[in-house]
DNA sequence: CCATCGACCTAACAAAGGTGAATTCGAGGC
DNA sequence: GCCTCGAATTCACCTTTGTTAGGTCGATGG
């Protein structure tokens, strides 16, 4: 399949963000040969161990990266969200050293990497702006790295609840004063690094403090400075400052003429 | 000035880890030219908020990435070995989200990204070897990430001490039975997201437990398979396999014939 | 209607780790 | 040898978070 078909396309959503594209390049991603991988909820696209097969584009639902230690224990190292584009360069490794799931049902593209490095190649406005999405990837790890080290259970909410938001309406899958937080308690202990019992008392605790609401899975943010406020949060390592550099000029790690 | 003077270039000795390299390429290495940085102990390189300006290769000392929080918190996200190249497309964005410094003296060469770029498009084992040590420094912070997120004070320090046993030993800076660790415990302690006295307090469990000695800042390891198994330190994340593909088949992201 | 199951919630208690304030140690400078 | 200073160490106490165990609720299916 090619992602033409799709009436709404994530990924050029999400790198629009960063800079703006010509209809030619939207036409290149939609043009793009994929594969369609569907997976139910809780169910892995790749394991720990297993070779890398391909870049992996999130179109739908919500996936997540994590290592399982012995004990049971369980890290969620990332959320991957709809439109995040992930591994473009995984394939130079022998082995995963984590795995990658599905919260809920989820579609995924998976591309050959040589398809992506044939965008980039063609498209040195959509190597930019994929590189952007890599170096944003590694910034909420390093974010994620200070919130579990840093930052009270409370505090970790906060900014979890916040980042999440910001990352949903980028991509079109939030309005400002709601968002669906399609995972358990247990699942968010995992992310955060508390127990369960722990999560349910510090969102209880977000709600007396009259900065959320649940509805379900809705998240209905009451007090969206003040959540911001708590958490710490600011929004500069996700980046979304709109490219700076005339990508005509940009010859960076591309082939040279001549 | 270019590395040609170095005796010994750390950054050749990491990137072997991963791929031998023709007399060529190390040539390739040693003749960009590249701008020499010393910093003092505690001295920052680059911070937060700065426009990035370079990337950044570790010569000699040790230096680590780190964000500040309000309230005087900090967190360090990643050290930096001899031979670590850093930041090799972050020139893409407008500004760091974090900082980057030195715990001892150090000294940094600093390349123009078009020279790494050039150099990978030169020589196509080095754009792989590159983005393997990219790919090495995202798998630890994610391994960071679950130190942080679920193994207790004493284990995240077993795992710290083994994983920097390990990188120092590839880039011949440490042998299997001791190494340097010039840092205090203070900085161990915003590094493993620990006060300063409870990274005491499991310093003296691991000396108690005979699985390590100190002698001012050397690190003796009494007991390799004791740390390994107590900090659950399994350095696949490292990916020490050699490179298994053939990289004249490699065109990946490089100029196509015609 | 009833059984089941997963998720959410609660409570009592235990353990890990943080805080603030000394005190000791050790290397370098005089 | 003595002073100084940062780092390491110790102590008493406190807070946060984990653990264990149970209970409630709502959706689903027989």
């Amino acid at each position: 399949m090619s992602l033409s078909g799709d009436h709404y396309n994530p990924l050029i959503r999400k790198l629009e963000a960063f800079s703006p594209l010509s209809d030619e390049e939207k036409a290149a991603i939609r043009a793009a040969p994929a594969q369609l991988r569907q997976l139910g909820p809780r169910e892995d696209l790749i394991r720990e161990d297993d070779p890398p097969t391909g870049v992996n584009l999130v179109l739908d639902g919500l996936a997540y990266r994590y290592k399982l230690l012995p004990g049971g224990r369980r890290q969620i190292l990332s959320w991957l969200a709809p439109g995040d584009l992930c591994d473009t360069r995984v394939f130079i490794l022998r082995r995963m050293d984590h795995a990658i799931a599905a919260f809920v049902p989820t579609r995924f593209a998976i591309f050959n990497p040589d398809t992506i490095a044939g965008l980039g190649r063609r498209h040195p406005r959509l190597r930019r702006a994929i590189w952007w999405s890599d170096l944003v990837e590694e910034a909420i790890t390093r974010e994620w790295l200070v919130n579990l080290g840093q930052r009270t259970a409370v505090e970790r909410a906060a900014h979890l609840l916040c980042e999440i938001h910001y990352r949903l309406r980028i991509v079109g899958l939030a309005g400002d004063g709601s968002f669906t937080l399609p995972v358990t308690q247990n699942e968010l202990g995992d992310t955060l690094g508390l127990s369960t019992v722990h999560v349910n008392r510090t969102l209880q605790e977000l709600r007396r403090e009259g900065l959320i609401a649940q509805h379900g899975r809705e998240i209905v943010v009451l007090d969206a400075d003040g959540l911001r406020r708590i958490g710490g949060f600011n929004p500069n390592y996700l980046h979304p400052d709109a490219d700076s550099e005339d990508p005509a000029d940009d010859g960076l790690w591309a082939p040279r003429p001549g």
